[in-house]
DNA sequence: CAATAGTCGACTAACTCAATCGACTTAGTG
DNA sequence: CACTAAGTCGATTGAGTTAGTCGACTATTG
């Protein structure tokens, strides 16, 4: 029930982006100092991104990428489904790439899959870039308060 | 976030145990042909699992493999947790092993993963196996009633 | 002792993952 | 218009994991 080191890179990866939207676009190698992420292994991962439709880049200098929508019209689940596939434990409770089991009908398990699918889901597509950079400021600024 | 094929036979192979508790052991070929597992795979998972206090055996003619407690106390965490590892999507939120991350104190992000992990640590182990044995046997028995 | 069944460790082929590279295209600057 | 700073794209690699196999061994039963 691994989340694949690219899922992870791509969410920290939108995370950044989503705290400096509005202001100039990022180049990648500032996303990469920023998150900690190889810069040659994150250019793949945002040009996928782009792909999908969640980024737009502007090349020569100044360029870099930016949010294609506001933060608060993006969420986790749409992310992690883009690097890393369904959500789905297993592929007959996928929703996005359904496929059926031989045992079907009478499988005891499937039941099971299909609350941890939805319950995942469900988180992920409740968490929005917005939501999470609000978080992280938060967090920021109480460290910055305290210690 | 997908389920190893491991874990899913482990789970399967368990359920199917727990179908036949208090009955004569069953044999690998036997568990390998109802829930159409490789013989020779099913094996190793059968031995880790054993290794792990699951399962007992006895060998020679009428041997075979049965659960060592009652089906009631075990659930599916516990035997993907020894199938695949930790629950948790990433180590930083594991609670069986956990490990820091570098920007922990102002990740916007840990939360999330944690109340994904948190989501399905309590879906599985909430689901013990006698419970999935009698949702299996309800939908066996609807199935011959029905069609 | 012959047949059955689990035990153990090693092995492998295929695949996936994380990462790297080189060559190319586009955009801004002086 | 040349130079340089960026993103673009496809290919490739090396390490590691996964899914599955194999052969030799040990214990049990009849
Ligand atoms: S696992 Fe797909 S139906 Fe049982
Ligand atoms: S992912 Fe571990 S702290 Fe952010």
């Amino acid at each position: 029930m691994r989340l694949s080191t690219k899922g992870e890179y791509a969410s920290r990866a939108m995370l950044e982006l989503s705290l400096h939207h509005e202001e100039k676009p990022l180049h990648i190698r500032d996303i990469s100092k920023a998150q900690d992420i190889p810069e040659r292994f994150l250019e793949q991962i945002l040009l996928q991104l782009k792909r999908a439709g969640y980024l737009r880049s502007r090349k020569g200098p100044n360029g870099g990428y930016y949010l294609s929508k506001p933060p608060a019209e993006i969420n986790v689940a749409e992310v992690i489904r883009v690097m890393d596939g369904p959500l789905a434990p297993i592929d007959c409770v996928s929703v996005t790439a359904h496929e059926v089991c031989p045992h079907e009908s009478s499988c005891g398990l499937k039941g099971l899959w299909k609350e941890v699918r939805d319950a995942v889901a469900k988180i992920m597509e409740t968490a929005t870039f917005e939501e999470l950079a609000e978080r992280t400021r938060a967090a920021r600024a109480g460290r910055r308060r305290g210690a």
